[in-house]
DNA sequence: AAGGCCCTTCTTTTT
DNA sequence: GAAGGGCCTT
């Protein structure tokens, strides 16, 4: 099969594109998949590249299966010793293969956020600090960011107070990550590039070998992911990366679409290729999408255009609550599917929290139709999966404290708080991990000046569980996983323990089967590949499309894919943009990057929903329609919606709306505050103006700019030091000047 | 050591 | 509104 042919002349450019730095820069379903795969495809059969002399990264598993399958099907058949995978998964490996120049062996467990939190609440214990002043959360947030920043504990640069708490946080985490023989996810990415720049043979061995090295959504990478593909591609230069920066939506995961610049003033003389014509969407949907995209400064412009003309117009309709909301559009779907314009299995529901769905599944419930959910509380963050994988965690690698703390009493097995700090000291006293400790009181060498300080009780409490311990090892090595699962869940008693006779006992019990049913179905999957596999999948991964069902996902979930019909819902101020990111303007940025991820993921038909008043986390409070939808052209849009789309006064002039002299329908009396709480859109204030802050109080403004119809304001607030704010968003109040 | 009760804390989460 | 953590009692 000729991999050139049926690509449009920009995807061919860039499939073909001579050796050195390529960059492409593709919007949003204009076959960007399509051009990796088929330049992995065209190095290999048209410029004789052997396989493994390539590398390929993504983000996810999906991505990376779709691309393998994809390249498979170019070349019929699957290339050997292609280097394909998602950045985690290729660094798990180099690091398993490298251990002799590192500090952990080769069957090292990698930590998820919920094992890192606890890890750093140690840390916290053991350095003295009260977890209340220092949550662990955000000191493991700091330490997450000097991990994709490549900043290591000794290298610092402490900017404040807490910050030089959260070094020492981060020497203690990194002790007791070292000392349980295990990395975190940040890990898994630094410390490959540490490991290339002080071995230099290691460094010399991967660049010779990889001549080109591809990368899939670039615009996600943080500092570390760009470092480790600047080194790996060093030596031959061909660096071949694809991206949208309009698409980036996880800086609060390290990513950093400033990536994409700093790629061309590393390699100014790079190749750039815009990939505009959208093979998705149609006309309508595109330019809804654009208008909003536009109001973002700092990025590459983009003409999208597609050949699919006309198309529905985007529906916007405001509901009373997010009850009417999710009726709405369970009601939608239904006509939808009457008319025969779409099967339920070509709907898709986006929200922008998970918190969200509650309301929409109740609804679908009640009208009998099925749904397909992503997310929500992953099956790999359930607590019982969680139980059962640190068991088998703590059977591959006896040193893995967090596991070992987290079931060496579940279910109860007399060892207790005190028991616990007694086999910590005495691990510390013996310089190993609490595990190693333990393992060691079952082969003899728990005598003489080892011995266990603690009382006789619980002495014979951990000798106990070390016994069995012992014996998962010893037969580890000859039972396939599912079979050491049914081992330990029934010598550990936690089979018993989660089959209590409750419903929610018996739904645990089945989420533990699911994971046995996972395990039986790759037989050949040694423990540790076993284990790895399970930490590096998430649950979008399983998204199959073989049910007629609507899907239920987040946003972030949403990109990658796409849809015949798309419902977004929750489109308000607090939502969408997400409460948390008003003081931020490139947190404000992020938001509208997500609204415009969602907008693209829709085929044909695109439906808005926004609430009236909205209950989230008990209390109930009036909404103001997301800013975002002022954005969309008015002649795009049908629909009912208060101040959206066409015979509606624009928002801003809803002022005038009011009834005098009558008392104002609850509607009208919203509509006249919104108008009012909007006043400061775009406000310039006098340098050295004071100001009030709902949350940070007084301040001064240092420097007040105006930014596409809106401002930025900066205030000084006392004993918080400078807030960069945006007028429209941040409430201020202007205060007299005192004195 | 274990179980119950109150209190806080809530975004998004590719790996 | 729900779930996990901390504190208190038994």
């Amino acid at each position: 099969m000729d991999v050139v042919h049926g690509l449009n002349p920009q995807q061919q450019q860039a499939v073909t594109a001579p050796d050195g730095a390529v960059l492409v820069l593709a919007g949003p379903g204009s076959g960007k998949t399509r051009v990796l795969t088929h330049r992995i495809a065209y190095l290999i059969q048209h410029q004789g590249v052997a396989p493994w002399r390539i590398m390929a990264v993504t983000f996810t598993n999906k991505a990376a299966r779709e691309m393998t399958d994809r390249v498979a099907g170019l070349l019929g058949g699957r290339p050997d010793g292609l280097t394909l995978g998602t950045f985690h998964a290729c660094c798990a490996r180099i690091l398993r293969r490298e251990a002799e120049h590192l500090d952990r062996t080769s069957s090292y467990v990698i930590y998820d956020t919920d094992d890192q939190e606890s890890l750093v609440r140690r840390a916290l214990k053991k350095l003295n600090l009260d977890d209340k002043k220092y949550p662990p959360r955000q000191m493991l947030q700091r330490i997450d960011r000097y991990k994709n920043e490549l900043i290591k504990p000794d290298t610092v640069q402490p900017g404040s107070y807490l910050e030089e708490i959260a070094a020492r946080v981060y020497e203690q985490y990194e002790q007791l990550l070292q000392e349980s023989n295990a990395y975190d996810f940040g890990d898994l990415l630094m410390q490959v590039v540490l490991l290339l720049d002080s071995v230099p043979a290691v460094m010399q061995a991967y660049q010779q070998r990889y001549r080109h090295v591809l990368v899939d959504e670039f615009q996600d990478t943080n500092t570390a992911q760009y470092a480790l593909v600047k080194r790996l591609a060093a030596e031959h230069g061909n660096l071949f990366v694809v991206g949208d920066e309009d698409q980036s939506i996880y800086l609060f995961r390290g990513a950093d679409w400033r990536n994409v610049r700093r790629f061309r003033d590393d390699f100014p003389e790079c190749q750039t290729i815009l990939l505009e014509q959208n093979y998705r969407s149609t006309q309508i949907i595109l330019d809804a999408a654009q208008a909003v995209i536009q109001r973002n400064p700092h990025r590459t412009h983009k003409r999208l255009f597609t050949e699919r003309q006309g198309g529905g117009q985007i529906t916007v309709e405001e509901a009373h609550n997010e009850d009417e909301e999710a009726q709405m559009v369970v009601d939608t779907i239904r006509r939808l599917a009457h008319s025969n314009e779409a099967r339920p299995g070509d709907v898709a529901i986006m929200y922008r929290i998970n918190a969200q769905s509650r309301r929409i599944e109740e609804a679908l419930m009640r009208s009998g139709m099925p749904y397909r959910l992503v997310g929500a509380l992953r099956f790999y963050g359930r607590r019982e999966v969680k139980d059962v994988i640190a068991f088998l965690h703590l059977v591959q690698n006896p040193a893995d404290s967090v596991s070992l703390l987290r079931v060496i009493n579940v279910p109860s097995r007399g060892i207790g708080a005190r028991t616990i700090a007694s086999l910590e000291n005495w691990a510390a006293a013996l310089n190993r991990s609490p595990g190693d400790a333990l393992t060691h009181m079952t082969d003899g060498s728990d005598v003489g000046a080892g011995r266990f300080p603690g009382s006789n009780t619980a002495h014979v409490a951990l000798s106990r569980f070390a016994a069995l311990l012992a014996g998962w090892v010893a037969r580890s090595e000859i039972l396939p996983v599912a079979d050491l699962m049914d081992v330990i869940l029934e010598e550990s008693g936690y089979q018993r323990h989660l089959q209590d006779g409750t419903t929610e006992g018996q739904e645990r019990w089945e989420n533990v089967q699911e994971l046995r049913r996972v395990a039986a179905e790759f037989p050949d999957l040694n423990l540790t590949d076993f284990l790895e596999q399970v930490s590096l999948v998430s649950d979008v991964d399983k998204l199959t499309d073989e049910v007629n069902a609507p899907t239920l996902l987040t946003l972030h979930a949403a990109k990658g894919l796409e849809f015949p019909i798309v419902f977004i819902v929750g489109l308000e101020d607090g939502i969408l943009p997400h409460r948390h990111s008003w003081e931020e303007p490139d947190q404000m940025w992020e938001e509208r990057r997500l609204f415009y991820v969602g907008i693209t993921r829709a085929k044909s038909r695109l439906f808005l929903f926004h609430c009236f008043r909205r209950s989230l986390w008990g209390s109930t409070e009036y909404t103001q329609p997301s800013r975002f939808l002022e954005d969309i052209p008015p002649a795009l849009i049908v629909g009912r919606s208060p101040g959206v789309g066409i015979d509606r006064p624009s928002r801003t002039d809803w002022s005038w709306s009011r009834s005098g002299g009558v008392l104002p329908e609850p509607a009208e009396l919203s509509r006249s505050d919104r108008a009012v709480q909007r006043s400061a859109a775009g406000a310039i204030y006098m340098t050295g103006q004071r100001v009030r802050h709902p949350q940070f109080g007084e301040g001064i403004v240092i420097e007040s700019q105006p930014a596409d119809g809106d401002s930025v304001v900066t205030v000084a607030f006392s004993g918080l030091g400078l807030k960069r704010l945006m007028g429209s968003m941040a409430k201020l109040e202007t205060l007299p000047d005192s004195r």
